[in-house]
DNA sequence: TTGTTTATAAACCAAATAGTTTAGTACAAT
DNA sequence: ATTGTACTAAACTATTTGGTTTATAAACAA
């Protein structure tokens, strides 16, 4: 099942730091010295951030020298849209006086 | 902001028993009871996960005498995949071919 | 060879999470 | 008045999370 997927998907997006990194990989690819260097953090902190992202599959690493540049990935997240989206018909429904027929839904 | 309510969003959504949840209650508002038998736990850790969806805002409960249904709420829901669309050009464009630029931007 | 840069490992800690059981409250129904 | 139903509170426990510091490794640069 993908289920185990959206449980790490989601619990690595619950962090600010690490949708923050996420945010900053949308710029390019990048090295764990400079993705730590805009937080009040040490370096091994964020490499932690980075392995949850890592083991939810929203990054992968290369290798280059001494350096590991980061890189994001996309994939999952796109999983975790789609299952978000089976609720779009919930907040576009509020939108359109489909309130009352669910209202009569709950009646039971 | 609102990164604290992306925070308690998705970290609610991080939970498969949390996800099934709200799963059941887009066929209609139901009590704690209900919402419990389905799983192998008992029903104050089921009440503990609901406490969780409330804060985050997922759920909203009435009163009715003893009874206190829960109703889905989607605009927590809604806000996140606003946040994940910002993602939506970077896996569409893994399938139109811009990685090439992508790559180009990483060179520096 | 010595030092510098980048990343990781290990040991530790505090706080949060996810569950349990037991007990209690609030209201309804008989 | 008593019993049953739906929920909540409290106390406890084990595990996970998010951070620290110190130390080490690996590759490069002088």
């Amino acid at each position: 099942m993908q289920t185990q997927q959206l449980d790490r998907t989601f619990a690595a997006l619950a962090d600010p730091t690490r949708r923050a990194i996420l945010m900053r990989l949308m710029d390019g690819d990048a090295l764990l010295k400079d993705l730590a260097e805009p937080f009040d953090m040490s370096v091994p902190a964020v490499g932690k951030h980075l392995k949850v992202l890592e083991e939810a599959g929203l990054v992968s690493r290369r290798r280059d020298a001494q350096r590991r540049p980061c890189h994001l990935e996309a994939e999952p997240l796109k999983i975790a849209v789609d299952w978000l989206e089976e609720y779009r018909q919930f907040w576009e429904a509020r939108y359109q006086q489909l309130d009352a027929l669910l209202a009569e839904k709950n009646k039971e």
